[in-house]
DNA sequence: ATCCAATACTTCGTGATATGATGTATATCG
DNA sequence: CGATATACATCATATCACGAAGTATTGGAT
């Protein structure tokens, strides 16, 4: 898929990833796939970008004798995903009319 | 609206308001307004980069005594927005992805 | 016992691109 | 005559997804 595409809707899906419990990085790839493809690059990026933006916060546990990181989401965080539910309003305005335009006149 | 959103859908929608009839930098902007907002500097970049990778062409036609350049979409414009809209399946996943987390289990 | 795959995280450089700022120039209308 | 609309162009900047490359441990297969 084309990676612009992608842009901004990646931060939101790694949010959702976690909104319903704590979650670790290989664990958030995982449960994001098949449906959307994520490098462990740019999750990593992603969760340093949402870390800084308040969005989430993170601690380490130990798990089967060595150390995991663990992200949970803040309540900013849990706004970002409701501002993104608003704006996907225009993103469907944007793709509306690109269909309506190749119709028929 | 968030600009990281929109990426990857101007050209398309750029595409898509030239896809009926030839049209010309100032035209396109207006009538993709007010749903779709668009800068003008965003708009010729757009351009270039859409004649760059020949999805249009270009010609200048005399209007009121200056001339205007017009923009005529390409068999290869048209088929990326076809293949914009096969992609479009990818984008709902990731959506749905995002508002189905937030339901109550 | 050794090797390989899976698990887990990190850093770096690169390419794509939307935009504001800024500039140029003409036409039209009050 | 001045303001506004029309019309196009360039540049620098910030953001972001990704491949490449690296580090390290665990557990199963040979």
């Amino acid at each position: 898929m084309d990676i612009q595409l992608k842009r901004g809707m990646l931060d939101v899906c790694v949010l959702a990833a976690i909104q319903n419990e704590d979650s670790y990085g290989y664990k958030i790839i995982k449960d994001l796939a098949p449906d959307i493809e994520l490098s462990e690059s740019t999750l990593y990026t992603i969760l340093k970008r949402l870390e800084s933006a308040q969005m989430l916060t993170v601690y380490s546990s130990e798990h089967g004798g060595r150390l995991r990181k663990y992200y949970h989401i803040t309540d900013r965080g849990r706004e970002r995903i409701e501002e993104f539910k608003r704006e996907w309003r225009e993103v469907m305005l944007m793709y509306q009319f690109v269909t309506k335009e190749g119709e028929p006149q």
